[in-house]
DNA sequence: CGGCTTTGACCAGCGC
DNA sequence: GCGCTGGTCAAAGCCG
């Protein structure tokens, strides 16, 4: 669970921040199945937490054009921050925001303005605990980070993320 | 002037 | 078949 990092932080030629290092402790594919579970199972069971089942179907394999119904794999992860923009060193640019069920704070939709990287993410305060963030990433990134690797350290130190067997949030 | 945010409209998928 | 909800688009405005 080391090496997981990679999947969120194609460190290709950057150096992997010690930083990033400790961000891969959440383990995007632990966290992508637990994440689900640790939703606000009571709120609406319809998180959009997880279709790690579906992804990597083999049967599309043999071509990504027709990725129609084919849902990338999320990678959803609950933060602990007091603002909603996580700046995890990459450029983001808001392509939307929806009012959603059960939450009083919009979700805000965000796309990686990288040429040729349509990596996005959604972003969505809980009504529960604003002070809970739920970040989904779609996608990965094929390119370096922009921001120097030490703005990391910053972000993590202000936020706070919950691995699958630390504790389930109850809402 | 360029890039980004805002915001309403539009569209597709899903459940009833 | 219809209505609801989520996700995206695109025009307009704002800001550096």
């Amino acid at each position: 669970m080391e090496n997981h990092y990679q999947k969120f932080f194609p460190a290709s030629s950057s150096p992997v921040p010690s930083a990033a290092a400790a961000a891969a402790t959440y383990d995007p594919f632990t966290a992508n199945t637990l994440v689900p579970n640790t939703r606000q199972a009571s709120n609406n069971g319809k998180f959009v937490g997880s279709e790690s089942d579906d992804q990597l179907k083999p049967s599309a394999e043999d071509d990504k054009n027709k990725e129609k119904k084919v849902r990338k794999p999320r990678y959803a992860f609950q933060t602990r921050s007091r603002v909603d923009i996580l700046d995890d060193g990459y450029r983001w640019r808001k392509y939307g925001q929806k009012a959603v069920k059960n939450n009083k704070f919009p979700r805000g939709y965000y796309r990686c303005t990288h040429k040729g990287c349509s990596v996005k993410k959604q972003v969505q305060r809980l009504t529960k605990d604003e002070s809970l963030v739920v970040t989904t990433y779609e996608g990965m990134h094929n390119h370096p980070i922009d921001k120097a690797a030490d703005n990391f350290e910053h972000i993590l130190s202000q936020m706070h993320i919950y691995t699958p067997f630390s504790k389930p949030i109850h809402l």
